[in-house]
DNA sequence: GATTATATATAATAATCTTATATATTTGTA
DNA sequence: TACAAATATATAAGATTATTATATATAATC
C-alpha cells in the first residue's frame, strides 16, 4: 500500500475521472474500482469518499439519482456539464504537477 | 501556478530531496530554489515550510547548524543518516504513486 | 531616508484525510 | 435456519497539513 499522504489533493481528481470514464457509479462501486485499478495500492475509505462526493455535488460538479435495488437504496453519481470540463482541467493539472515534480525529484539534477 | 492542493503530501519530499542534492540549505534558500526549479509554478510559503522543517528535525531526519552572517542569524538544515535513506524511500514512493495514478487517470482506459 | 530583499518564526484558520461508529439489506454457508 | 460475510449508505471525532496573517529584524539599494 502506497503512503497515504500522497492521496491528499488527488482523491477528488480520481473520483471525477472514474465518473468521466464510467458514466455513473455509486460510492461502494467507486472504492472497489479504485482498489482494483491500483492493484490494491490505493485504499479509498468511505470516510474520505463521501465528504468528497457531497462537496462535489454541492459545488455543482456531480449530480445524484437514487434507485432501489430490492429494498436497498443505491445512490448513483454522475458528472454535470461543468463537472466534465472541470475534470479535464484537474487531470491536466495533475500531469502538469507531476512533470514539475519529476524534474525536481529526479536523481541528482546536475 | 499549479493548483496547490497537489502540494499536499509532497512538500516534505521536495524539501528532503533538495537537502539530499545540495548538502545543506537554509529556509529562505529552499523556498527560492523550489520556485526556481519549478519555474514559478510552485510557491512554497514559510508558514508551510517551517513546520515541515521543525517536524523533520524532531523526527531525526534533519539537523541544524546556526551561523552568523554579520549580525543576522542563518540556520542551515542538512540530512542525518536516517534522513538520507528516508529521502530515497519517499522519492521512490512518489514515483510509485505517480505510476499508479497515471494508469487510473489516463485518457479513457479501454 | 525609504523601500525592497533577506531571514527567521508563530498563530489562527481552513481543508482534508483517518479511524471509529452507526445502520440496514442481501447473499452464502454450515 | 442461524450466522457470517458482503453490500451499501453515512456521520463524527480527531489528526495532519497547508493557507493566510502577523511579528520581528538586518542588509542592500535607490
Amino acid at each position: 500500500m502506497i503512503a497515504n499522504d500522497l492521496l491528499k489533493g488527488t482523491l477528488r481528481t480520481i473520483v471525477l475521472k472514474l465518473l468521466a470514464d464510467n458514466g455513473r457509479m455509486y460510492g461502494y462501486e467507486i472504492t472497489g474500482r479504485v482498489e482494483e485499478l491500483s492493484a490494491g495500492k490505493i485504499k479509498l475509505t468511505f470516510g474520505a469518499l463521501y465528504p468528497v462526493l457531497h462537496k462535489l455535488e454541492a459545488d455543482g460538479h456531480i449530480r445524484t439519482e437514487t434507485e432501489y435495488i430490492g429494498k436497498r437504496v443505491r445512490k448513483y453519481y454522475s458528472l454535470t456539464e461543468t463537472g466534465r470540463s472541470w475534470t479535464e482541467k484537474k487531470v491536466d493539472e495533475f500531469f502538469d504537477y507531476v512533470n514539475t515534480l519529476t524534474y525536481i525529484l529526479n536523481p541528482s539534477p546536475a
